[in-house]
DNA sequence: GCAAAAGTGTTTGGGATACACCCATGC
DNA sequence: GCATGGGTGTATCCCAAACACTTTTGC
């Protein structure tokens, strides 16, 4: 094949699992299809890729398109997930798609297109193609990396509390955590800086804000669990 | 694009990362390329990934007749690895490697070609592409899942000693154990059970061997290192 | 003073680490 | 009996887990 068959490769595509935080639930960026196939169902943003880009350049650019979300600029942390090629994403033929997951925080706001919206990840619609499974995998994912790298700093604003932070890795992981020993292990794992800041909420007492020392991907001496 | 241009996909390949254990040390499988680009130069066995195979499907195709290798009958376990595209495979344009990695016991006795041959990793020769990176990458992912999984099973015989397994470990982490905190730890993670066979091997004191009491990959409830 | 969220310490158990000697065998 | 690799136990330290009350503020 690699010597005399005329070499035809199959299709290329990128999809894109976009996380953020909502009332303390994760959500995931999905449109609303417009057209065939799986037309009115809901699906992850994504689109073809062409030759002379790479995979990165192809999702920036499919997903700016269809939801308006810049996936450099709108989110704190992009990570290639899995290359899936075992769907028909197209009845015409088999397709391969690579995958990428991302987290940011109020991304919701850059979205420009009325058939786009975050859904909850325990109540998402139906789903196109092997959607629902990719899904699946990139929530495992951010599970598991929530627990050995300081991932959760993408989903937080500049500042924020302690039971904010705690907050948003009991969404992710979906079960509660002891106030103290989060607050200790935490404060013991040197991700976050106090600040001199407080925030006064609602009208009891104010908290200290806190930042992430390093909001890039860091890996923990010792795993959050 | 996705609407009105002609789609033309970028050339689509695979390569796989092929790990054994020989004397001890870590090895990968490359190929001596008889060809341009890159002539002379070793690489990783991999090539092109036609419409309608998925990649696994390609890479067994490709690394058999490569080398001879049977990626499922010959090797205990093989993972996707991460999908690189910012490499000119070839001269005439942009090209997009999905990567797995594999792991087995004895692989070089299925070896059939003679430009292809195992390397240990800490000595490797002159590589072709990205390979070099690839490979590290494949070392890392290696590592890790071995200290949060079983996967040293792929690289040991059915029964085998208790001094082979940490043998085994250490060449592939690269530092030495502690021989009875090993045994301890090993022991109570229960992913092994002592057989009533012993292995005379030289000429001094026989060893109990042991085997896996699942031989196919296992999350460990605690991690090893 | 009361409602609401912020903040704070101690005890206990288990696993990780460090460390050195005796045992079984073939020659 | 000796050379070689196989096999074993204990003490310490640190971290994880469990658990409840006081403080600060606005009203």
């Amino acid at each position: 094949m690699e010597y005399n068959s005329p070499y035809v490769p199959p299709t290329l595509t990128v999809d894109a699992v976009i996380f953020q935080l909502n009332d303390n639930k994760l959500e995931v960026l999905l449109v609303n299809r417009q057209s065939e196939p799986f037309k009115g169902s809901w699906a992850l943003p994504g689109g073809y890729n062409a030759e002379g880009e790479t995979t990165l350049e192809a999702l920036k650019r499919v997903v700016a398109k269809k939801t308006g979300v810049h996936i450099i600029d709108d989110l704190s942390y992009v990570e290639q997930l899995y290359t899936f090629d075992t769907v028909a994403r197209d009845p015409r033929g088999h397709a391969v798609s690579v995958t990428y997951m991302g987290c940011g925080q109020g991304v919701n706001k850059h979205i420009t297109e009325s058939n786009v919206k975050f859904y909850p990840v325990d109540s998402l619609p139906e789903l196109a193609y092997d959607h629902a499974e990719i899904i699946k995998y990139a929530h495992q994912r951010l599970n598991a990396k929530l627990t050995y790298t300081n991932t959760v700093y993408a989903f937080l604003p500049k500042t924020f509390t302690l039971t904010e932070l705690q907050l948003s890795y009991e969404a992710i992981m979906g079960r509660p955590l002891d106030k103290r020993n989060f607050r200790k292990k935490i404060i013991s794992l040197g991700l976050i800086n106090k600040t001199d800041k407080m925030r006064r909420d609602g009208a009891y007492r104010p908290a200290h804000l806190y930042e992430f020392r390093t909001p890039s991907l860091e890996y923990l001496t010792r795993s959050l669990d």
